[in-house]
RNA sequence: GCCGGGAUGGCGGAACUGGUAGACGCGGCGGAUUCAAAAUCCGCUGGUGGCAACACCUUGGGGGUUCGAGUCCCCCUCCCGGUACCA
């Protein structure tokens, strides 16, 4: 018999697809479209277990959707800008170009080698010229309307090295590379308005089918709150002007806390060596968030007031560490009382406690132990807000604000507008012309794109552009002036927000998109790591929005359906290059093939739960497709007479196992459909295969019901391990292509039972099994079941309060 | 800190709508086959007690709702992801 060689078979089905160009697809407005489609990669050198995840479930789900009919879609490409590159030259002195166009070619043979069912075609590189043009292009026109604009934002610097670090690049505030403290920095950036949007992106997730889970953290992130806008008068100084949700406090105000950054704080540093020090000192601090909300918080005296405009009581202005002039407007009111970060800051520094929210039942609070943090009070020390519950006082105080000019309503959004601009090398040029006459202009359209220069060296670790006169001088498009070109790249984000639309006309070199990627998009669905839930995926959709207010595109969303995949983690934690826990799946391929390798990271767990990885059952996988190989090879081998299958004249054994089979493709077909959990679905054909061992049925008719077993469960299991299915197919007798062939449906008749099992429970604990008619009703099935030996012995000398029936599941009895 | 998840045998996981906890697989143990081993096949395998029939316990911890809770509610612990310049 011939023995399973998944090598040699696996080659030889993907010759034939390659051959027959299986996955190259077009437009066809008379099919269904099914655009599924996978989060590319970042070529960082070799695929993880973590791409193989989420590839192989986009894979299975695209020839699952293509057995059921559809005109599908699934293409590949490469998010090929980022760090490691930059990383990797400075280390290897390798142009990142260089380095980068490499480490695709790899990655695509290891995609081709599993086996994945995409449309080279339609292959792109986000570092192509080609590709980042029109990225460079919708730029220009956003600048034009007003949406892409500059101005200041902090950076983490680095003294000694003299450059900008990411976050990921600062360790415990420290360089990650000379260990030296890092600064923050306000430097001059790009930035697009997507706050502009934020009800847009708001309202529109209830229109997409994604987890609740993802919808629920874009809802909070974009933050939408009503507040009131105050401006505090600063005698002989400019006035501060704050932001509150809780104007209902203004009247337990006993400070305010400006940004280390803020005028005010630069003017008073000037004079005072003390404020100097401090406004010196809260610069030394990552700008990440995390870092910002878990440091210790400082502060220190301004030496001037501010006016509260509701009592016109003077209270301190003092300098925090943790507000920063980038974010709202550098300067906050603090109601120690009922805030707990103000209320730890005030306790530290002495400041007034003033209690003006009191519990709705009148009751004390102990201002000792804490804030006391609530919208279900009542106003208490505010004037004539005293008595008024949460949304009487916030109208009142505002009218009055309003009223006397002081300040408005305000819609406000935790969202802050995207910052694009990145002081790296590697990214897309962003295509602005600084003129010393005419000032920042967009790079006309003809002279698009702005190539970035690929044949660099490295010295040192800054971006080498920045010191390449080729690439920096030019003429001014106004004036025909000398002019310099902008040096800053685009964040790696731009790329990945619009490809899912260039997947649909790839091949269009004199515009950004064409009417095919109407055809495509949005989306059918969309999976990628749980990690991108926020800003990949809301920067993707509001991108998509820009694209259609430029007349690119009709629809308003990108992707209709998300399937977030779950981090695969080793030892309980994300993998990273930094960490060198990163799993190479080559060498499973090497041993097992591409079959097994998926198989296995299909059955160990559900897609969007996490995993832990461990290779210890890939042997399981293997064994698995061993024993089906061989099972339908002695099947072919024996080459038994077949009988046509007669439903009524079956014995019990030929209808147990038909009844299994068909059990089976239904529970299959719905894991596919609606669940998307593979590892049940590779679960239930396991047990069918265990079901069709104990199956001798060597008769013309047991033949025939194992020749309908072995056909379906090709047909089930070919998304999945699509090579020896290809294989098998044909030599079950079968002419026709096996990916082109209809999902199995399930033969109802073959379901019907005539006698089912019911648990028997006392008080709810399983104490015995009986058998019924399927038809029985619930006299029948209690009286059954009370006349159960176990149950009667359980049930005793008791007295029974109630039969609980569930009908074809249990009978309850409780005593 | 904040936002979103998660926790079930030795391990990965199953239990889909509140209804038999542990499907399926890994590992382990025993057996068949073999000169022997690998491979393969068959059986057993949550814990405690018991010769056994069987009983009790068990889904991170504590409380609650219910005839019945892994599943729903409240509180807590630990772990993971994100936190705007990692992608």
């Amino acid at each position: 018999m011939e023995s399973y060689d998944p090598h040699s078979l696996e080659a030889e089905a993907q010759q034939f697809w390659a051959d027959s160009c299986a996955f190259e697809v077009d437009e066809d407005p008379a099919r269904d479209s099914y655009y599924c489609l996978c989060m590319f990669p970042y070529p960082s050198g070799k695929l993880h277990i973590g791409h193989v995840r989420n590839y192989t479930i986009g894979d299975v789900i695209s020839r699952f959707k293509r057995m059921c009919g559809l005109n599908v879609l699934q293409p590949m490409g490469w998010d090929a800008f980022g760090m490691p590159a930059e990383n990797a030259a400075i280390q290897n002195n390798v142009p990142p170009a260089a380095w980068t166009y490499q480490n695709i070619d790899y990655m695509r043979g290891q995609l081709k080698r599993l086996g994945f069912g995409y449309d080279w075609k339609r292959e792109l590189a986000t570092c192509k010229p080609e590709y980042y043009r029109w990225e460079q292009w919708l730029f220009t026109r956003l600048m034009e309307k007003g949406i892409a604009y500059k101005k200041t934002a902090p950076v983490n610097w680095c003294p000694v090295d003299q450059t900008v670090l990411a976050n990921e690049q600062v360790i415990e505030g420290r360089c990650w590379r000379c260990d030296t403290e890092v600064e923050r920095r306000e430097i001059a950036q790009w930035f697009l308005k997507i706050t502009d949007y934020a009800d847009e992106l708001l309202a529109e997730l209830d229109h997409v089918d994604w987890p609740e889970q993802v919808k629920t953290m874009q809802r909070n992130w974009i933050g939408r709150s009503e507040g009131l806008e105050v401006e505090f008068e600063v005698p002989g100084h400019d006035s501060l002007l704050i932001y509150t949700t809780r104007p209902d406090t203004l009247y337990g105000a006993t400070f305010m806390a400006i940004a280390a950054e803020h005028p005010l704080a630069l003017e008073a540093a000037e004079k005072n060596p003390e404020i100097a020090k401090f406004v010196d000192a809260c610069r030394k601090t990552n700008t990440s968030e995390a870092a910002l909300e878990k440091m210790e918080k400082l502060g220190c005296p301004l030496g001037i007031d501010a006016i509260n405009p509701v009592n016109n009581e003077s209270i301190p202005i003092w300098i925090a560490n943790f507000v920063l002039m980038g974010y709202g407007t550098g300067a906050i009111m603090s109601v120690p009382a009922h805030d707990q970060r103000d209320w730890e800051f005030a306790r530290k520094y002495g400041i007034e406690i003033r209690q003006v929210v009191e519990p709705a039942d009148g009751s004390a609070i102990d201002l000792d132990a804490g804030s006391f943090v609530t919208k279900d009070g009542r106003s208490c020390n505010s004037g004539d807000l005293d008595g008024l519950e949460f949304d009487a006082a916030f109208n009142r105080i505002s009218d009055q604000i309003e009223a006397l000019g002081k300040g408005s309503r305000q819609v406000n959004y935790r969202l802050r507008d995207w910052g694009v601009s990145r002081q790296r090398y590697w990214g897309a040029p962003i295509p602005v012309i600084h003129c010393e006459a005419c000032g920042m202009l967009p790079v006309p359209e003809a002279d698009l794109p702005v190539v970035l220069p690929e044949d660099v060296e490295f010295e040192g670790i800054g971006s080498p552009i920045k010191k390449m006169d080729s690439f920096i001088q030019t003429t001014c498009p106004r004036c025909g002036g000398a002019a310099e070109r902008e040096t800053d790249t685009f964040d790696t984000f731009m790329e990945s927000s619009w490809y899912q639309e260039r997947f649909a006309c790839a091949d269009q070199h004199q515009a950004m998109l064409d009417e095919r990627a109407d055809y495509w998009t949005p989306v059918d669905l969309y999976i990628g790591g749980i990690e991108h839930a926020i800003l990949h995926l809301l920067y993707a959709r509001f991108y998509h929005k820009l694209m259609r207010d430029e007349g690119l595109i009709k629809s308003d969303e990108p992707f209709q359906r998300l399937l977030t995949q779950g981090m695969v983690l080793k030892d309980g934690s994300k993998m990273s290059k930094s960490k060198g826990n990163t799993i190479d799946p080559q060498e499973l391929i090497d041993r097992y093939g591409a079959d097994t390798v998926r198989l296995f990271i299909m059955f160990a767990s559900p897609p969007e739960q996490t995993l832990d990885w461990s290779d210890a059952g890939a042997e399981g996988a293997y064994r698995f497709l061993k024993r089906f190989w061989t099972a339908v090879r002695e099947h072919i081998d024996a080459g038994l007479e077949r009988a046509e299958i007669d439903a009524d004249a079956l014995d019990e054994a030929q209808k147990a196992m038909r009844l299994k089979l068909h059990e089976t493709i239904r529970k299959v077909s719905d894991d596919f459909s609606r669940r998307l959990t593979f590892n049940t679905a590779i679960a239930a054909n396991m047990e069918l295969l265990n079901s069709l061992a104990r199956f001798d049925d060597r008769s013309p008719t047991g033949a025939a019901i194992r020749q309908e077993v072995f056909d379906n469960m090709v047909l089930m299991l070919a998304p999945i391990i699509p090579h020896v299915c290809h294989r098998l197919w044909r030599d079950l007798g079968h002419d026709s292509v096996l990916i082109d062939h209809p999902w199995p449906e399930f033969d109802a008749q073959a379901l019907v039972q005539d006698r089912i099992e019911l648990v028997i429970q006392v008080n709810g604990k399983l104490r015995g099994k009986i058998e019924v008619d399927a038809d029985a009703d619930r006299e029948r099935c209690e009286a059954a079941a009370l006349a159960n030996e176990q149950a009667q012995r359980f049930i005793g000398d008791n007295p029974v309060k109630k039969v609980i029936v569930v009908p074809g599941k249990l009978v309850n009895i409780v005593v």
